[in-house]
DNA sequence: GCGCTTTGGTTGAACGTTCAACTATCTGCG
DNA sequence: CGCAGATAGTTGAACGTTCAACCAAAGCGC
């Protein structure tokens, strides 16, 4: 028996399409930014921004795959764009000869900090700038039960 | 002199975090399920969606650029995607010679539905269900305060 | 009506992502 | 030990997006 779709309401439709709308807009203005500046787009900056916050500031590849919200494969060419800007270096891990490590150089660090504060801004402009304190605390709530649902899923 | 950057605190640092994650995983799903359901991205999908409930299923490819929030370009490699997969068909338009009109084939409208189920079904499963109606209120104030704020910058 | 700018749209190259296939190593189990 | 999976990571092709360059037609000022 066919099962009755579940429609979107009126006020559920109107909020899908602001959400698909404003973070569309917004990742698009802060990619381009970001890419303008500093000749990278978010997703780099990210994978850099994990490596740089680990210790020794070098990950497995899997590890900064899952840090950075990304696959495998998306992260093996990601690593080796970045490592022909000399931005991270590949070694050989020491406990399992199928592991990699990705390191960041210090360009790249140097490149980063450099980055940071321009993209930081635009964080702030283009989002919270926009919101009351009261909806960035509702706004962090919404994403981490959205994140816990999504992650059991 | 250097202006100070306005550094995110951790509440914001973790606001924004979760976001991005949220967000991320959101959209990957999504994609994901549709381009194997409907074997389309869910930047087609819109184009679609916004071609069926144009007066007569057609809009000029700039109308329909902007109503699907891509760019011109996008629009005209997707429309030509479409258009070989029969979905869309591009006609000139009457007024004004420069302009091209798109719409939507009865096969597109076919495809379409067949796919919208699937879609809804899982932007309920994945957004709708893990939130409270208080939240849903929430994040639709934020989206459209969100989508207001970045096209007026 | 004649140039100038603007608008509508396309194109190709470079880039980033996805997907499936593949290699190599590791782990568990009989 | 020996072998069947599981895990780590890479690769290449196909695809979608971006960016800048481009053409054609429209609008505008004179």
């Amino acid at each position: 028996m066919a099962v009755m779709t579940r429609w979107l309401d009126p006020d559920e439709q109107r909020t899908w399409r602001a959400y698909l709308a404003a973070s569309r807009m917004l990742m698009d203005t802060l990619d381009r930014e970001l890419q303008r500046e500093a000749g990278m787009p978010h997703a780099y900056y990210e994978i850099l921004v994990r490596l740089s916050e680990a210790p020794g500031r070098q990950l497995r590849m899997s590890d900064l795959a899952e840090a950075a919200g990304s696959s495998r494969s998306r992260l093996s060419h990601a690593v080796a764009r970045l490592e022909a800007a000399g931005w991270v270096r590949r070694e050989d891990c020491p406990t399992d000869r199928r592991g990699q490590v990705a390191l960041l150089t210090d360009e790249g660090f140097a490149t980063l900090a450099a980055a940071a504060p321009g993209h930081v801004e635009g964080v702030r402009r283009h989002l919270f700038d926009a919101l009351s304190p009261a909806q960035v605390d509702q706004l962090r709530r919404i994403s981490e039960t959205l994140a816990d649902h999504l992650r059991r899923s």
